[in-house]
Parts: C-alpha cells; structure tokens; sequence
DNA sequence: GTGGTCTAGACCACC
DNA sequence: GTGGTCTAGACCACA
C-alpha cells in the first residue's frame, strides 16, 4: 500500500480498514490481524496501526477484546456508510459543485467522464 | 478571511488568488499587492505571503519586477485553468466515482442532490 | 563549507548534495542527514536546509518519508546529470563561444588554457 | 534589452555598454547617452542609470564632464578586453573544466558544439 | 518603497 | 526522534 503525504499514515490505513469493511473483505464480528501483524504487513510502525485502530474504535466500528485481539463490530457496515454519506453529501459534493462552476464543466461533460469510467470498472459497477 | 488546517495558510492564499484570477476579480497584467501589504491585510507574517507568491510564481502563474511588485501573467488564467481541470479529471473525478461505487449512489442521485444544491445557491442570493 | 554570496546558502548547498550524489559520495536511495543535523553541522538555521530539501524535491532528487527523514531517489543521478547537461549544452556553453568570440579567444588558445589547468591540478595531487 | 535575475539591472548594463564599445558599436572618445535619455530607451530609473555609469567611471572606462556629459575614454577597449580576459581564464574556464569533468563530457564533444554554435553565427566568426 | 534571505524560536503532527 | 509551518525581526540589494 502507498500512502498519500496529505494525510496521517495511521488514518489512511484505518479508512483502508473500513473500505475493505464495506467492500466484504473483512468479514463482520470477524477478527481482524494484531498491530504487530499488520504494522510488519504494512512495513510501518506498530504505533501508527495503534491509531488506526484507536480512530475506528472511537467511531464503533470495532473493539477490542483484552488479550484477544480487536473485533469488527456487528453495525460496523452501517456505521461507516453513514459517515462516509454524511461527508459525501455535506463536503465533497458542494466542493465538487464549486470546482464545476469555477472551470465551467458542463453536467453532460460530467456525466460523459463518470460513465467512461464506470465503464472501465466492468462488472463492479457496469450494470447499473 | 479565514484558514482550513488541513492545508498551509501559504497554500491557501495562493490558490484563493488563483481564484481570483479565473473570476477575474484581479487584472491580467495587474500588479498583485505586495507581500507587506497583503500580509498585514490577512494578518499573516510576510514570508507566509513570499511562499504563497513563491508557488504561483513557479507555476508561472506570476512574475516579479525587481525592485517594483509582483504581476499577474499574461496566460494566467490559462495556466490555472489547465491545472485545475486536470486535477478534477485525474483525481477528483475518479474519486468521486469511487466513493459513489462504495456507498451505492447512482448517477441519478448525485444529480438530484446538485440540484438542491444549486437551488439553495440561487434561493439564498435570488429570493431575498 | 564557504559560502559564495551571488547564490543563496539554501541553494549553494543544494547543489552541494546535487554533486556530492553525481559524484557517487552520497548513496542512491540512501538517507540523507536530517534537517537538524545538517544544520549544525553547517552552522546555519534549519529553515535554510528545509529550503535547499524542499529544492531538490520538487526536482524529484530526494524523497521524504514521513518522521522518518529524506531519502535520495533511485534516478537521481540521473535527473541531476540531465538537468545540468541541458543548462551546460543551453547556457553556459553558448556564453562560452560568445566570450570567445568577443575576446578573440581561438579554440587552441582555449585548448591550451585547459590543458595547462589540468597539468596543474594533476600535478599537484601527482606529482608531490 | 531583457534582463536577468542573477544580477542587478545596473551591472547587466553597464557589461551590456562595455561589449558595445569592445564591438566598436559605440565610438571611442565618443559621447553616450545622458543618464535620462538612456533610462527612458531602457524603461528603467534614471538612478539605476547612475550606478551604470558610476560602475564604468570606477573601471575608467568612461569619464564625466560636468554639465556636458558621458565620454568613452581612449584605453577603455583595452581595459574592458583585459578585465574579461582576466575574468575568464581565472574563473569561467575552470568552472567550465570542473562542469565537463563532473558531466563526462569530452573535449571532442566541446569542440564540436563550439564549432557548431560558431557556424551558426555565419559571418561574424565563421571565417575563422 | 520593493522583494530576498537568513536567524531564532516556537508549536504542531507524525513515527 | 523526524519534518512542516508560522512568527518576529533583522539585514541586504535593488529601483
């Protein structure tokens, strides 16, 4: 995994968590791997993944059972779709808006460049 | 004017006279206000504002005259126009779709809610 | 280290490392010294070496990795090599023929000045 | 005339001056342009004229009459030729070896790209 | 007056 | 420990 400099290591990694949450690759009530697993996975230090995990405990989406490891919780899928909706609704799409006005692109040019890339998707996204 | 913290002040007063460019809201070949100037108007220190003119002006988006200011480029606003749609369609872009992907939200729904959007735009300026 | 006072310090050392890498004395995707660190070592203020890093940086010289410190880039040398072989081929050179045919300087007469030049250098370090 | 950032609109001037008189385009003994004409030819302030003229006066290269004006003295194209001669060999020519040495460039290649610059000069220095 | 550079010192986030 | 940013203040060259 490569990381982007515009944002903590230790967050990108937990958004990368709930991704794969959502997406099914991590199964719900499952365990996921320890901090030191995953800081060696990662190639990062063992503190950075301690965040990661801090940020998506703080937000329920999982816990951890003393000795055992963490867990993902039952409501986890629904907890982080809401987050995500909320910030997709309330930042990124009237950010999005503003940039369209501001470089004067069209909805049908928008639309155009969202299919096409939908598109090269296929079979995650094609049929809709 | 007031500052987000996820990106530097330098930053952010770089790409907010951007802004102003493509709106036309600074001349073409108009002096910019000099560094002391607009340092002591966004009551920031000068070598904050020297960065935020170091950036544009290594995007050529800006020229200094010894001894005399700083002035907008003749193609200014090309340049910052390319820029921009660049990054919309490169990155932007293929990020919105993907979070629309994650969270399930169709073409229709996006367009729906930036409607709204523009509706509350207009309503506010429009309807008083 | 001297300091030359046409250039800046932050530069001059910029170049410094620039050459120290082509020369082969600082190791292809190895660490370079901390900010801190080289800054005591050449008894200037840390900003000024953030300066000269964030110089070859954004000439795709060095990397950074987060709390880590800098890196140099696996094609450094190479981007170094090209960068002043154009400003050789581009400026200095075409300067060069315009100072000669200025000064009346005959290509031989060049020839042995660089020769006599070598002969000293090799023979101080040679022939003592 | 377009000026350089590396060194003072002064300077580049007064060199500008000086190879004009090595060039015989300005007579021997001859009168210049007063201080405000040449300012308003050159679109500069007049005081930046000054210190051209003061920097040529230093060498003796030129000589004020008071109240009449700039006069080019009898030695000064024997003073300019020396002093850039000087200038090269002891410092443009072993910068120049120290570039070709660190860049791997031959003196086969140098000869040829001097040559080819010459050649595209025709006329001036092609007869040589 | 203009910008350019540097220092000193602070505070922050991150690893 | 690492870099990143900002402030405050100084000094300089230049127009």
């Amino acid at each position: 995994m490569e990381f982007k400099d515009n944002k903590s290591i230790a967050l990108q990694i937990a958004d990368n968590l709930s991704e794969k949450i959502i997406e099914g690759n991590i199964q719900i009530e499952g365990r996921i791997p320890s901090v030191r697993e995953l800081a060696a996975e990662m190639g990062v230090n063992p503190n950075t993944i301690m965040r990661s995990y801090a940020e998506l405990q703080n937000k329920n989406i999982i816990s951890n059972q003393r000795g055992i490891g963490y867990f993902v919780n039952k409501d986890a899928k629904k907890i982080i779709m809401e987050g995500r909706r909320n910030e997709f609704f309330a930042h990124n799409l009237p950010e999005l808006v503003r940039q369209m006005d501001l470089l004067d692109i069209s909805y049908e040019e928008l639309k155009a460049s969202i299919h096409s890339l939908q598109n090269n998707h296929t079979g995650k996204a094609g049929a809709n």
